[in-house]
DNA sequence: GCGTTTCATGTTATCGCTATCATTAGCACG
DNA sequence: CGTGCTAATGATAGCGATAACATGAAACGC
């Protein structure tokens, strides 16, 4: 059985109440109660006190959406990643988040499924919002969204990525450098036939930039050429790793090791192995990209590359709030290289 | 090297363009821009595109907020969950914004670290942005957290969980019979001696209802009373569930299977039995909760119950905006309940 | 042909807040 | 005791859009 919903607070005329009549209870101006919710200390305690107390009776709720009308500015910043179910990119949300807490900033978070288009889209619905900033994953985007962007006189930090040609501020790291980094560090313990298991489609642009870096590095190192395994759209999931390792074994047998796109499918194909009875490392090596949790925490442990997801959050949102505060700091181009780093271990 | 960065569009008096500026340009009043924009059909085809045309010259975007402010209506819609990087609640979060996706409605998303503190304080947070409705995880608030929801006169959708005094609407399921269906299964199986891995704290109810689940159930079925290992503040990660299983083990050998309050722990628990060489399930038999994507991709493959999380957060999308758009709906309280379902793999 | 619709557009008045400037009171000081 | 200062408060005028109503023109019916 449900109660009844209690009396809503009213003013006068019926409707929520407003500044005005929380002014009115209190005897004051509502310039006063609007200086009293900022904290300005141009409100003595005394009138500090009773407007705090004629809010308390009358259950008001400030309405940022009209004050942001007049003192132009919203409270907002936008951030777009490719997907929230993903924790390398929930990590970089976690960091933005956390950054902008005390700032007085909220964050309007959205995901575009690695789509530019939907990307466009959803930039143009934030844009509506009038956002002081905007983070954005990667550095590709749709002509008209880059428009958008340049037209919008605010801060972008686009992330993830080394943009040939960044909108504005840049805080990430090459996806490519990062696996080249990787397959010379295996080759340098005596690994000879790579793979590569990743997405499919032109859409991950961050996964093709790995799976660019993997060939280049193993050409570059002079070794069999690397042999890949495309599949599926992403988020490439543990099961396309399990089924894409299979791919692998049974058109190049004699692979020593494979290298994923992510730990998430790494994670897949070390299953593979386990199911049919390979022993990794010795049959085979596996290691994957991102360092998310299972990567540390399966058996064997996944040798992986750490990307500081949270920290490019963090410090993006940093870059960003320092801009929304000065728009002239002098340090406002500077490009944010953020650590790579790989970490061995036992399944290499 | 960096570009300038391009003139932004401007009107005469250097301020980013707005919807009048927008109607000089095209000849046209702002009511007819405004129509336009909102694809009413009271604009004829000429003016329409003379408007888009202005609109693409002077790089124009419509300002919402400002809009907000006499329609009354923000196109928002608030959602807290505990924690964006558990796969559970974006699940929760993606569904939401899936289902909201065509309706107008943007969401506003925060997470609240299991805390009801910080819930509160987010809670007033998004109120000042007068969401047209509030989608909740779990039933239990802060007093002052229930009193703003209760005055606030939007819609309240409670979630993954059966609140004894609800708010406003709920979808949900109850956590404890889910557990206790979990146990009632394995029990059918032949299992007698259970103990459950689980968090510390008051903090995560949804953790402690699955507890008393499990307790109430072991003791309904005359079972060994249940081993119960609390430890760590949530998230409860895979970690801590490798730790955990051996506090169980060194306490209780004789355990015959070991449920566990997520399978991110669960799988922690799994990853240490390997290690020390224990099999599964002939030695010990594991369960998690949650179906996430891990449990049914890692070898073994780990029983667990499924809970619709993406369903929930569609339904709960679905309530809200059926009810925005129709306050006075005939079953608008009407409660829904969520199926849970129990997966049994090879680790039981 | 004239009243009556219907459609397309314009005019006016807010929406709830804050920027800005004006005002008042209190106080120190020579 | 008047001058000049500061601290606390108030009055006014928007911010940029939309609701509600008003208007004018074309279309329609008989």
């Amino acid at each position: 059985m449900h109660m009844n919903k209690p009396e809503q607070p009213r003013n006068p005329d019926g409707q929520m109440p407003t500044m005005a009549d929380v002014a009115r209870h209190a005897g004051v101006s509502s310039m006063s109660v609007s200086r009293a919710l900022k904290n300005s200390d141009l409100v003595s305690q005394t009138t500090r006190d009773r407007i705090f107390k004629a809010i308390e009776e009358l259950g008001y709720v400030l309405d940022l959406s009209a004050g942001s009308l007049s003192s132009k500015r919203t409270g907002f910043v936008a951030a777009i990643v490719p997907s929230i179910n993903n924790s390398n990119f929930s990590d970089t949300a976690r960091g933005i988040t956390d950054e902008l807490e005390n700032t007085g900033l909220q964050l309007l978070l959205a995901y575009n499924d690695y789509s530019v288009e939907r990307e466009e889209r959803l930039i143009e619905a934030m844009l509506r919002r009038r956002p002081e900033g905007i983070i954005l994953t990667g550095g590709i985007h749709t002509d008209r969204a880059r428009r958008m962007l340049e037209n919008a006189g605010i801060p972008v930090v686009e992330t993830w990525d080394l943009p040939a040609n960044p909108i504005d501020q840049v805080v990430g790291f090459s996806n490519a450098d990062a696996m080249s980094l990787l397959v010379r560090t295996l080759a340098a313990k005596g690994y000879r036939n790579f793979a590569y298991i990743g997405g499919t489609t032109e859409r991950d642009t961050r996964g093709n930039q790995r799976r660019t870096g993997f060939q280049s590095a193993v050409a570059g190192l002079g070794l069999p050429e690397g042999r890949v395994v495309s599949f599926g759209v992403p988020p490439i999931s543990m099961e396309q790793g399990a089924q894409a390792l299979g791919g692998v074994l049974s058109q190049w047998p004699d692979t020593e090791v494979v290298i994923c796109v992510s730990d998430l499918s790494a994670f897949g194909a070390l299953m593979e192995c386990q199911r049919r009875g390979l022993s990794v490392p010795k049959d085979i090596a596996i290691a994957g990209f991102g360092n998310y949790e299972i990567a540390a925490c399966c058996h064997p442990r996944i040798t992986s590359v750490d990307i500081e997801c949270y920290e490019i959050g963090r410090l993006a949102a940093r870059k960003l709030f320092a801009t929304i505060q000065d728009p002239d700091h002098a340090n406002r181009r500077e490009l944010v290289l953020t650590n790579i780093r790989v970490v061995e271990r036992e399944s290499t």
